[in-house]
DNA sequence: GTTATAGGCAACCATCTGGTTGCATGTCAA
DNA sequence: TTGACATGCAACCAGATGGTTGCCTATAAC
């Protein structure tokens, strides 16, 4: 995974806000996405490319329309790779947990 | 907090990277961190006000020197309150026992 | 006191970034 | 097939960003 990619995705304002419409409403259209924004449709175009380069967003042509969908896998993994250097001993008890969670034997 | 700051902050790769030295040795000068990066004394020294002012590094004089300290707290806020809206019924668990280390009554 | 060392300040520069506008393309509907 | 709608493409622009160089200040060492 490119972290670096992820974390300038991530730097601007409007595409976490972005992020955080498709995660009130998964499978957005580009112009639903840009209803309400002071800001252009092409311009919501650009952030979405951005976040798809990212691995945050991935999207598919329905007809003419295009849906957006929101990929959280790069957030946790940045989660647990790299904040996890700096809440190692927290992260390492929360993991035993996250694994006991996930498989509850 | 400002989120915006720290998000800002991380999206640099030289800036992630002095995190990460200073996150082996803490409380390091501004010349010691510049050894060794392909990059001068007064660029390496706008990194770190960038991340003083995201407060993720905190300084103080010592004589003629500049002592710089990692300040992970904004990373592990950035965990909490922004990744929960991603990960939320994981990071509910997590943190529940992460109360739960910390208060081992 | 003089010199060396650690850092700060300011001007400058190229490139990146986030936005715009104008026009082209593809698809649905009448 | 004609028009409306959803999106894509490209050029352009102002301002932010990441870096440089040159010089100044403050403290330590001799």
């Amino acid at each position: 995974m490119d972290m670096d990619a992820v974390f300038r995705a991530l730097a601007d304002k409007s595409r976490r806000s972005l992020l955080d419409r498709l995660f009130g409403k998964n499978g957005q259209t580009l112009g639903e996405l840009t209803e309400g924004l002071a800001m252009s449709r092409q311009a919501v175009s650009k952030h979405l490319a951005i976040l798809e380069d990212a691995n945050l967003v991935a999207a598919h042509r329905r007809g003419r329309e295009k849906l957006h969908y929101l990929n959280p896998v790069p957030i946790a993994e940045i989660a647990v790779r790299w904040i996890g250097k700096y809440e190692h001993a927290q992260v390492e008890a929360l993991l035993s947990l996250k694994d006991h969670l996930e498989k509850p034997e």
